[in-house]
DNA sequence: GATGAATGAGACTTCATTCAT
DNA sequence: AATGAATGAAGTCTCATTCAT
């Protein structure tokens, strides 16, 4: 598919310095095939973006929402979006590229925002389930789904980068660690 | 000075569609002359960071080391790179462009680690003052340094969107709360 | 084809004075046109110095290599390399051009440094030839050769210039007589 | 002086690659400081010219002209002209680009033209001269002149240049020994 | 549907030259 | 006399897009 070699061109090399030549390259087509099956290169990075929600993090949020406790989900979520395999590199790669765009351009921000609430939603139901279940101690989880995405959002700047100090495992290690320091319950 | 030029061009548009014209005309001068004062492009970046970094975060840092108490520190941190302002914004901008570029270039990806590592330092020793004085309660002072930055770049991230729907006022809310919730000391 | 244009261009305004431009207005086509199918200007020269050995060159060497004797090779040679017409004058002054590169680049002057082996060999195979068949009297072909092809590009120096005292008929002349007085058997 | 250090850049790197940088950061001056002495880049290459031709050629011919005999005078150019040294490498590879300009600009070939006139003129009276000490065989001075320097020029052409298949020392050779078999009196 | 040669706009960069100091 | 910051014209090259095959 053109679209996973897309995205494989673009998080090894960035948005700004991926040429349709590259995609098509990577694709293993010629050039014109590339602006054939797309309007030009902005509706490649649409297809990209959209492709990589579905693939590769619904399944994760999917994991996460249907598993066992409120507290598993949240073991989940960590375990799933912070993976230190090179797929996972891609991913953030590919999405602090996204963050850039959207700060300059109001299609991809407005889509952002999208994104961002439903991230909200799901992260607070699965708190909500948590308080419920017994297995997290979670008073406010609006407020807390905000803070902990916002805390995985800035671990994830640091963590996936080249020669990073801060590796996904330590990240991981810190998200967990932030849960059981804040919202472990009572025994 | 052109570098204050050119990091509006870049906070405007995005760095990757920012040219040489742009900074020139921003700046009020011929193309030529930016190349004669900058090697390449890829200089002119490092200068506004650099300059950046000199003239937008350090006062505040500056600031915030030298409050009265750690607490007061903190505040001062949260209202300084949170703010509402425009400059604020174009700082923020910048600094998304300038994420996604170290996640593919090295030479960036070191530079920040570096800032990064100054940044927990400083944070980690207002922690440590506001731990002495009785202002804050930090038993772990690296940790959490770690844990706030995260908190505060993830805030970020999402607040200074165009249309965003977490405002800069709600992220400083919110980052106050995570401090009155986490680390105020009993009474 | 864009070669053609290109030497006509180099032949006529000099190889330092050509642009990518130039040669695309010569050959009819876009400047794009011209980086597409050559990765620079270096391809562009290269190309057109193979497709001069081949198309100018190498036919009359060929002629010279089968005449009936050695001494008509020579001939033949001589008022070859040496013509009056303008394809000539080009020929000459892009090869001054191309003798003034491979004094400062080593890729050039290897080059040229293998061109004239074969030259020395080929006309040492006509002397050869003549010595044999009796219409040349050389009694040390590789010697002459070098001597030979030497005397011929030194005229040339001087003939194909713009307003030269020296015209390709009087160095033609001058060969044919250095010829008659120095290889000429005895009756 | 500026001229001999714009003289070793242009033997060094090339006419058509040299730069009034260039030349300025080799003389130790400014940028400025060479347009502010010469009108332009033209007049820098003329000045070297013409120094090259006093303070190089001119001792040479000098020399030969008053040798003790005029066979004398013949060895005394050719291994003056054709010596081993860096500076006569310098010199050719000057020579060769002048050439090169001269194929494209009258200006240049009318010059040119000049010094090859008196280069004849030298030589030829350097032949008469060993004609009547009896040292030279030599029926047409005038002739042998244009002849000899076509020589001396087609071997420099394959001689001075990176990792040449003909050495200095072997052109020097072969002009001597072109001198023993073509213009040796019988004893 | 797929191709790739051709295009032309525009990017970065180089450079000789000017001129106020 | 010497400087070097500033200029703008011109160079090479890149690249998304078009279109005939």
């Amino acid at each position: 598919m053109l679209l996973d070699a897309a995205r494989g061109v673009i998080a090894e090399r960035g948005l700004h310095a991926t040429t349709v030549r590259d995609i098509a390259a990577a694709g293993g087509v010629a050039v014109g095939t590339v602006t054939y099956h797309f309007s030009g290169i902005e509706e490649v990075l649409a297809g990209v973006l959209e492709s990589e929600t579905e693939r590769y993090s619904a399944p994760i949020w999917m994991r996460a929402a249907t598993a066992a406790t409120g507290r598993d989900g949240l073991t989940t979520l960590i375990d799933g979006l912070v993976a230190s395999d090179s797929r996972t590199y891609e991913h953030w790669k590919l999405w602090l590229d996204f963050w850039a765009l959207a700060a300059h351009y109001p299609q991809y921000s407005s889509w952002q925002s999208q994104v961002y609430r439903d991230l909200h939603q799901l992260t607070a139901s699965i708190l909500t389930r948590g308080q419920l279940d017994g297995t997290l101690l979670v008073p406010d989880p609006a407020t807390e789904a905000v803070r902990f995405i916002a805390l995985l959002d800035g671990l994830v700047v640091q963590s996936y980068l080249p020669e990073s100090r801060l590796s996904p495992g330590a990240a991981r290690t810190a998200l967990h660690s932030y849960v059981q320091a804040t919202m472990t319950p009572l025994a």
